[in-house]
DNA sequence: TATTAAAATGTAGCATGTTACATGTAGTAT
DNA sequence: ATACTACATGTAACATGCTACATTTTAATA
């Protein structure tokens, strides 16, 4: 029992199950936990961020902020424009819309949250955080530890 | 910056950050973490289980099932048969290629384990896990939480 | 027996994630 | 100025996950 579980496989399934269950209840909104993630950090950030941060705040590879900024567009809830300054950059900017929906998203998160802690205390909930945290930052970089053998190869 | 990595986020792209790191280092064997998870299910079950239990001992819904089988018996790692007793079930059976490759499996999951968890001490992993355990009882069930006005909120 | 319900699998269509390759813009060095 | 490099973005092709619908077989029931 003890091995069935691995801690990788594990929080796959962790991730696999909470992704379909936030999606499943945004669908009302035309809206994905992942696109929820862009607009958090956006809303986070005055409202407007490059392409280039979002992907980099999101720890997405950027073809695939590339798919959903263009989803977000398409439903309205962000606008993008070529940076004036350096034609390479494109911002991308947060409508009214998507702060209207804010309230809901929040809530949306807030009951998942509820959900997937149910039965921890305080004190577990933020032992279970400050572990996440360690655990994202042993392996946080995109060009993920290709230094097989060593500390540097 | 306490509220720009919620649990759900911070979940969410540690898994991404995991699965492509596993990914990569099982592209050689024409693998996937995925696919590994499910040959590991046979390899623990008498190397034979029908579609539906593994689908349930994964956690994912039937149709990411058969695509990942698809796969595998493509790349020779399982075969599949239909049960003579019940012609609704297909079961799938491991390979001798498929168990050969098991110790570079469990090699680069155990890699991919301690690069992790590094910098924890034996107790913060046991409490990591069990907190991991926890959280997925808790959100486990694939047709998920649906009853919202109930308990919680 | 005939009908109906349930169970296991299959297919279609989509979102999200990746790597690999391509394009256009900006900065640097000669 | 020219060329080289770096950076931000775009496209292609694929794997994995989902829901919704369809099919086949088994079980249950009228």
């Amino acid at each position: 029992m003890k091995d069935d579980h691995s801690i990788g496989f594990l929080i796959h399934r962790i991730e696999n199950r909470m992704k379909a269950n936030i999606d499943a209840r945004f669908k009302d909104h035309d809206l994905t936990f992942s696109q929820s993630q862009v607009l958090f950090q956006l809303k986070h950030n005055d409202g407007q961020l490059s392409q280039k941060q979002l992907q980099d705040l999101c720890n997405v590879s950027h073809p695939t902020m590339v798919g959903l900024i263009q989803r977000l567009e398409s439903n309205g809830f962000v606008t993008t424009r070529t940076d004036e300054n350096d034609k390479r950059v494109k911002i991308v900017a947060i409508t009214d819309k998507a702060r209207s929906f804010y309230k809901d998203m929040e809530e949306s998160r807030e009951f998942s949250r509820k959900r997937m802690l149910k039965g921890l205390d305080d004190k577990q909930i933020e032992e279970f955080y400050s572990l996440l945290e360690k655990v994202y930052e042993n392996i946080e970089d995109l060009k993920g530890g290709k230094n097989d053998q060593d500390t540097d190869r």
